[in-house]
DNA sequence: TCCCAGGTCCTAC
DNA sequence: GTAGGACCTGGG
């Protein structure tokens, strides 16, 4: 019986928000344990991790999770000055709005295969769906790591969703992404796609290697899921998603600002309009846009719920 | 019961 | 190039 080993890291100087980071739509696993959202568990590695405003916990039961700590911390974007990145942006009125609204909002640097995988699992499902497929997979495809708070499971490895049978795929719940998530684990498993390899690429050249391998027959990674990726996982912040909200939030915020016809957003996404609107977003917001996007992204939903 | 969902693929023009 | 439909399934 091994004893129950937990570290704590100080990210007091992150002046970050967990609800405001967990609950943007860019990461899917994390959980709030009590009702007012201030503590919130989930699974970085193959380590237990709880986080409130100030300290994030790695709870575990392996001895070498101390040297996880560092790879724990990456985990939060610590070289990203919160403060300065935000002030950099070029400000009007919705996105300094957004800003007062949701302090403390910070990009996270996940796995990029899980954060792949996450957003393939979001192709045309609502977010409770999207969070009960990912971890029925966890749960069935994940191995058990266990700490003293209980027992969790690490995202499945490439091996793992690359040799699964489509029945047991399709029990998680994944419909019919089941094969463009079997697809793109087998090009991972084979190296054929090293999603770490793209870290030190420029944003253009990382996104033309996922598309490139991964875009078009039956691989279900259109932009969309590639700028998510490179923006949640391989940290390209230039890169600027374009989704239904955000295409709500160009028509009603942007369009006339930025010149941009409204023909143009009456249309459906087809893959020229989504470089046309993505581009000029990163063109306007800059090195940083993607912390835009997301900062529009909350606005938006939220403004739309409570309008409801 | 029906419509919709942080899209993508396929087919027909 | 692009519009229009199909797509698994759970939530509202």
């Amino acid at each position: 019986m091994r004893t129950p080993f937990s570290m704590d890291l100080d990210v007091s100087a992150l002046k970050f928000n967990p609800s405001y980071t967990f609950d943007c739509g860019q990461a899917f696993r994390w959980r709030p344990v009590d009702s007012q959202k201030s503590i919130w568990v989930g699974a970085i590695g193959r380590s237990v991790i709880s986080v409130t405003r100030d300290r994030v916990r790695i709870h575990s039961q392996e001895v070498h999770a101390q040297h996880h700590s560092d790879k724990v911390l990456d985990y939060f974007t610590p070289e990203d000055d919160l403060d300065s990145i935000l002030e950099r942006l070029p400000k009007d009125e919705f996105l300094s709005g957004a800003i007062r609204e949701f302090p403390g909002l910070r990009i996270l640097t996940q796995d990029p295969w899980e954060c792949l995988v996450s957003f393939v699992c979001s192709i045309n499902k609502n977010i409770p769906a999207i969070k009960l497929a990912i971890e029925n997979l966890c749960d069935r495809f994940g191995d058990p790591i266990s700490s003293d708070i209980g027992i969790y499971h690490t995202f499945p490895s490439p091996e793992a969703l690359a040799n699964a049978k489509q029945s047991d795929l399709l029990s998680c719940k994944v419909g019919f992404r089941w094969k463009y998530i079997k697809y793109i684990a087998m090009k991972i498993q084979s190296g054929e796609l090293n999603l770490e390899s793209l870290r030190n690429l420029s944003y253009e050249d990382a996104r033309q290697a996922i598309v490139s391998k991964l875009s078009g027959r039956t691989f279900g990674v259109g932009p969309k899921v590639a700028d998510c990726a490179l923006l949640f996982s391989l940290h390209k912040t230039n890169a600027f998603p374009i989704d239904v909200w955000m295409s709500r939030c160009i028509r009603e915020h942007y369009a006339s600002m930025l010149r941009i016809e409204k023909t143009v957003l009456k249309k459906s996404l087809t893959p020229r309009t989504y470089a046309l609107l993505s581009g000029t977003m990163r063109l306007h917001f800059g090195k940083y846009a993607g912390y835009a996007q997301q900062y529009l992204y909350m606005k938006t939903r939220t403004d739309s719920l409570y309008s409801r």
